[in-house]
DNA sequence: GATGGCCTAATTAGGACTTCCGGTGT
DNA sequence: CACACCGGAAGTCCTAATTAGGCCAT
């Protein structure tokens, strides 16, 4: 694939929008399923562009760890963008040590789902993507959403695992574990609902909820193949529940077949639910939690609508990764740019970058670009300009 | 030679899974 | 019967935090 083709990355290279990448993307599209095949585009190569932004080309200072830890602002709580209801452990985890060392820090648990960019994430090769980390991407990702997970309630941020096998092998691939199965991956999911970042859905197979999204989560629904997502303030569309207790398990075994090819997914009839189709935000009138489910650990807490760091608009410039990042930024606004230098600098490339690409190319008005039948993501097709400068962080 | 600063490799602790299992429910 | 789902237990892997040691300048 060609490497401005990362999903959810920052596609910043000039990319003519013509057949050719069209075409890339398709085939790339098309090997998202021929997993075995090592020579051919795999998922995980599609994955690890996915997720890992190709940032590189234009941001060559590494993403330092946006948790600050110094001073009393540890760790990556009470941010803003972020509602968890995350429960701190006893202080008596947090040490245990051999011989006279200093009391560590105690490092900081996963993000829960506060994004907490570890260093170098992106830069070394790292596969440090959290599974549920890895779920939100997916479900960002057209080429997989909602053909193998989708939401089944965005404004509750319930999503379903259409194709458990797919999502798990994907995981396995991510992860480097050929033998992951859905089984495996089952018991981390269940491990987050300990953690409280996941709860699961009661009486719906494969639907789990999280309990807490990102602000600027980009909301593939159904039928979205062919929508660019923009003017979402415009679009934000009544569609929550709507798929609720969609239950279309197919497990089609194509995914555990070496041989066969993305074709046969395919040609899995589109399914054609009730939901509009489109990214959208779910309006703050949405935002409520369904029924709370009797053995969830905690309730789910829905973001806000505003006070985001980066609107939606500038979603298709920005991965969903390096989002969260920013996001986790406007914890640190109130700091001295002094004492968190790599922050600042690295709010300030992005912002310089996305001024540098918007007079670049100008006025680019993407939304009329037809996209190709969902199959490549917002971020590939409308590599919409937003100049994000350093006022917005 | 003593001291301090910087750098790097090694060590350690702990989080996040992964694997396995036995069991229940649909 | 297959599959989803549950949670305990033990293990692995990875990484941040910390330490130790070497080098250099003063």
């Amino acid at each position: 694939m060609a490497c401005c083709s990362s999903v959810l990355g920052v596609k910043m290279e000039p990319c003519e929008s013509g057949e050719e990448e069209t075409m890339e993307t398709l085939v790339a599209a098309d090997s998202l399923l021929n997993m075995d095949c090592p020579d051919s585009l795999s998922l995980e190569q599609h994955y690890s562009q996915t997720f890992l932004p190709s940032l590189g080309d234009v941001i060559t200072t590494p993403v330092t760890q946006v948790t600050v830890s110094a001073e009393g602002v540890v760790g990556p709580f009470d941010q803003p963008q972020w509602h968890s209801l995350h429960t701190g452990k006893p202080a008596s985890q947090l040490h245990s040590r051999k011989r006279s060392r200093k009391p560590r820090h105690r490092r900081a648990e996963s993000p829960t789902p506060d994004i907490k960019v570890k260093k170098d994430k992106y830069n070394k090769g790292g596969n440090t993507l959290y599974l549920w980390q890895f779920l939100m991407e997916l479900l960002q990702d057209r080429q997989v959403c909602p053909r193998y997970i989708k939401w089944t309630n965005p404004n509750a941020g319930i999503f379903k695992l259409v194709n458990s096998k797919a999502v798990a092998r994907l995981w396995g691939k991510h992860k480097n574990k050929p033998d992951m199965n859905y089984e495996t991956m089952g018991r981390a999911l269940r491990y987050y609902y300990q953690r409280g970042i996941l709860n699961k859905v009661e009486g719906q197979r494969l639907v789990y909820q999280f309990t807490s999204l990102p602000e600027d989560m980009i909301y593939i629904t159904e039928g979205d193949g062919t929508k660019e997502e923009e003017e979402e303030n415009d679009e934000i569309d009544d569609n929550s529940g709507n798929d609720e207790g969609v239950s279309d398990d197919s497990d089609d075994s194509t995914i555990l077949s070496s041989d066969q090819s993305v074709e046969e997914e395919d040609s899995l009839p589109p399914k054609k639910k009730t939901s509009a189709g489109s990214v959208h935000t779910p309006s703050a009138a949405q935002r409520s939690r369904p029924a709370p489910r009797p053995s969830a650990q905690r309730d789910t807490v829905l973001r806000p609508t505003k006070n985001s760091l980066i609107q939606e608009k500038h979603l298709p410039i920005v991965s969903a990764e390096m989002l969260r990042t920013l996001q986790n930024l406007q914890k640190v606004q109130s700091l001295q740019p002094g004492g968190h230098s790599s922050v600042f600098k690295t709010a300030q490339l992005l912002g310089s970058l996305c001024e540098r690409q918007a007079a670049a190319e100008g006025t680019v008005d993407s939304r009329d670009r037809p996209s190709k039948s969902g199959q490549k993501t917002s971020e590939l097709e409308t590599p919409k300009l937003v100049p994000l400068t350093s006022s917005d962080l």
